[in-house]
DNA sequence: TTGTAAGCGTTATCAG
DNA sequence: CTGATAACGCTTACAA
């Protein structure tokens, strides 16, 4: 095992003393040309690369960015997780997943972020769904840490990334409505989240807008995935006829896949017997039968813009005592449109229903 | 802006030594009971938490673990993550991801792996589909430093965990050739993947064995993704009727599902025209139409097992010079089990297609 | 433009 | 069981 190289022993290699080695490896202007590329000429030789850890704890920074995610099955995570490092891998900067594993047996979910905060391991933080630690962040941004949310706030006191969850169950359950269904049958997300919650209020909204009365039976708790789909399903295909709703509206697409496969297990054709729409636009969208009708969210644009809100704030100098919140200056939060990608799930007649999934959606897509 | 406590804070509040201090938050045991616990009780009164840097510094370890993952557009990613983090967030390990953004734009993949190398930034290595890497893991490995390949690798020149996709491979297409089929179609993965041969080989030896002979034009290229699923199957539905394959068997999933798209396309019915049979068991898998008959491959476990495999290697002691390769002691080498989940798609008659796709698989799913 | 020297916050060695 | 003191590898005033 070969002897490590620190900063002295190029120092030394190439005659110059080691801050001068610093100099060059900060890009500093104020070093001369011979003397860096000297410099540089050793370093390349003898594969040097400075410890990171030696560095932030001279310089009092850090190059990590720390990510917070709850559940992975989700498939949005993995989205965001790749419009971050499609823009973090061009940086110096490298990404900490602290992924509090969803299981109801996770003790303390504010241990993580005391981990993050304490700890100087990383110089800022992204926080997905972030509700239960929405306190936890105000608190971090408003002492200075850099911090931005995704999805799932509201008031702008940290920067965050969202879509309009609103607008968008409003205008999947109005597509609906325009289809001529009037009972309506909304299945939720898990109540921790903001979006859940939104969604349902978009759903809400549009009902009220056609001035359709809310049944409360037509509004099922659910938790994004599959399985709470298919038994929100099943019991609303067992209700009385009357009650029966003729449409569903899902807080996401894979709540859909389980409605999916319950109105299968009911002999029940979609949209004929029942129409179905749902939320996130996931890969496998376009390919369950019928053609999933859903709402768009751009998930890796959400995390491509994360991080690139975060990185302006880790750039800026430390000794800089101007805080990160200024009374002038607004704090960044963008939202991000969705939209109604209509296929054959909601029963509107549609050209070529899979025309809409385009490779263009996915970047990494061979076109 | 709080002035950060440090140990020499901590260690002057509790009127001990910052030696005493670091001894009991290394839970060493030669601290006496009580003074361990005044220093405990003054720790947590003012939310102190060391600086992993300057610990890292100074031990000369790190508390991160690297992970290296190509194209997270694959599914199987995220479940591998799932598993690695499931572990890790018992442990003092952090995970850090370094995903080479597939794009063919990137330059130098091998940049990633001296990234991790030279910087001792993390302490071990997981890598994903290493194969593009294979020689520089060697290396490394060789020199002491704790690596874990998942997948994609053959000779056991680091410690690596795989399913055997070869027999996997086999076993999907014995069980078309079981159903009557005879001509039956292969598209790949990316050639740059063993995984891909591997599942290729698998392919070719179930022919082999039931005596049928190759046909060329029945095996295709493609990238593990829906397109190339997609093309592939126009392509091969564009032979002319004698040649046309009636099964298909790709190398994932997704590209499982670009045939079921591409069938629809051209108004066949699956399995009844084409039968069809992916690789990978992702979970859209048993709600697309008709649910699909496919190789399950346990992602979870294998990221699970792969940190479990690391874990001990990072907290072998450093100055234990005995290197991690013993002549005696053979390098380990996981290999876990695929199963033959059988669906509709392969036309194998199925009482309850669904019935296969239990909660059990995926343990973060609600019962 | 370059070098000297004092930290950064922790661990490790070695006395007591 | 406890406490000085010297590292760890790098950055950064401050000098030259």
């Amino acid at each position: 095992m070969p002897k490590k190289f620190t900063i002295v022993d190029i120092a030394r290699l190439a005659g110059v003393s080691r801050t001068t080695v610093s100099r060059v490896l900060n890009e500093r202007p104020d070093v001369d040309r011979e003397t860096r590329e000297k410099v540089l000429r050793v370093i390349a030789e003898h594969g040097y690369v400075p410890n990171p850890a030696a560095a932030g704890l001279a310089a009092g920074r850090s190059r990590l960015v720390g990510m917070v995610v709850p559940s992975f099955t989700w498939p949005i995570i993995p989205e965001i997780i790749r419009g971050i490092a499609s823009v973090i891998s061009r940086t110096d900067y490298e990404l900490v997943l602290y992924s509090f594993n969803d299981e109801k047996t996770t003790p303390d979910r504010s241990d993580i972020i005391n981990k993050l905060l304490g700890t100087q391991l990383t110089a800022g933080i992204i926080a997905v769904f972030p509700s239960y630690f929405t306190e936890q962040l105000t608190r971090l941004y408003q002492q200075g840490v850099p911090v931005v949310a995704i999805d799932d706030q509201q008031e702008q006191r940290v920067p965050w990334v969202r879509v309009d969850n609103i607008s968008g169950a409003r205008q999947a359950t109005r597509h609906l409505i325009g289809l001529g269904h009037t009972r309506i049958a909304h299945i939720m997300g898990p109540v921790e989240y903001l979006a859940s919650h939104d969604r349902a209020t978009g759903y809400q909204q549009a009902l009220q807008e056609a001035s359709i009365t809310p049944d409360a039976d037509l509004l099922l708790p659910g938790d994004f995935l599959p399985t709470s789909g298919r038994d929100g399903a099943e019991q609303l295909f067992n209700l009385p006829p009357e009650q029966r709703p003729t449409a569903i509206f899902t807080a996401t697409d894979q709540q859909a896949y389980g409605v999916l496969a319950a109105a299968e297990a009911h002999g029940m054709t979609v949209p004929r017997d029942i129409a179905l729409v749902g939320f996130d636009d996931d890969a496998p969208s376009a390919f369950v039968h019928p053609p999933l009708t859903t709402v768009r969210q751009p998930a890796f644009e959400m995390g491509h813009t994360a991080i690139e809100l975060l990185l302006p704030m880790l750039d800026r100098d430390p000794d800089d005592d101007s805080a990160l919140i200024q009374p002038d200056v607004p704090i960044p939060c963008i939202q991000l449109p969705t939209s109604l990608i209509v296929r054959a799930s909601c029963g509107a007649v549609v050209n070529e229903a899979r025309s809409t999934w385009q490779p263009a959606d996915y970047p990494h897509f061979e076109a």
